[in-house]
DNA sequence: TGTCAAACTAAAATAATTATCAATAGTACT
DNA sequence: AGTACTATTGATAATTATTTTAGTTTGACA
């Protein structure tokens, strides 16, 4: 966890930029909230419990900056807020999403599942890929059991 | 063409919704630009060039609206805009996108190159898929190409 | 210690989108 | 045709997310 925080220093040092307390507070936040899609609000939201002295703007500034390091990915979900997400570290690519359209809840996949497709797109359509998103959205395993112990009638229903 | 608005008249009409003059002026800038990816303000500014007197809202409504009905897709490149696409009639899944890091553009891929990704995720996260959204980014042939003309030393100074 | 640039906070500004609400158009019924 | 009703619209205010600005603080280094 700490060597995770080094290491980060060293990049930003690498490309000198500090890690000055209020990074350090927000790639913390960020750490400690990893499973989660945080928003800059709820970034923000967090490290003003620690640190409460800290802007706003900062934390937009920290995440812009960790963003363009590639040190966290900034996702859109078309709620109309910006997601960041740490990147694996050593991973070359972006992780998926899975977006649960009845609960809302957000899960990852961290296995790369589009080798083969970005061959396709290369030689295919002569675009030089630097990164992917991917998401898909529909019922997650959670809202499925649920909805099945709700309405185990429809099964029947529909044999009509 | 005709039949394209036809249809869609039809299918507000099946959710009880009308295809107002302001909405089928909406559509029409859509089925005119159906290459382009526009934003909300795009389509504003080119259905009033027809239309003057139609109001920003009336076309947020009418983009919602359509989103809606799946009969556009509504986009988030990440920009901080969203942006509007008609759906292929009959295509079952969304389009993917190929966003130039250079220069911007917005190439699409109707293929679906999903399908067995699709297959792996539904059984392995036991995720019911509804949607999907793919993008790529990185660089398109154009920037290659151009990349290449202005830049013909690269190859030979790594060589070094 | 003094200087300078980077980084900070708070507040104002901007951009995109949504909500409000009175006016209008269309429709259903008499 | 006339009235009541509902959906839709346009103008504008409000909201939300994000960025910029202005002035201040901090910390490295001569």
């Amino acid at each position: 966890m700490e060597s995770r925080i080094d290491r980060i220093k060293k990049q930003l040092h690498s490309q000198s930029y500090k890690l000055t307390p209020q990074r350090e507070a927000t790639v913390r936040v960020l750490l400690e909230n990893e499973e989660d899609h945080l928003s800059a609000e709820d970034v923000y939201l967090l490290v003003k419990e620690k640190s409460p002295e800290i802007g706003l703007a900062t934390v937009y500034r920290t995440l812009e900056l960790l963003a363009e390091l590639k040190i966290v990915d900034k996702i859109n979900f078309g709620d109309g807020v910006s997601r960041f997400d740490l990147r694996q570290e050593g991973a070359a690519h972006f992780h998926h999403h899975l977006v649960c359209i009845e609960c809302g809840a957000v899960d990852e996949i961290q296995e790369d599942l589009l080798g083969d497709v970005e061959e396709v797109v290369e030689t295919n359509w002569n675009f030089k890929i630097k990164d992917h998103r991917l998401t898909f959205h529909g019922i997650c395993y959670r809202c499925q059991k649920q909805d099945q112990a709700e309405q185990p009638e429809i099964e029947t229903a529909n044999r009509s």
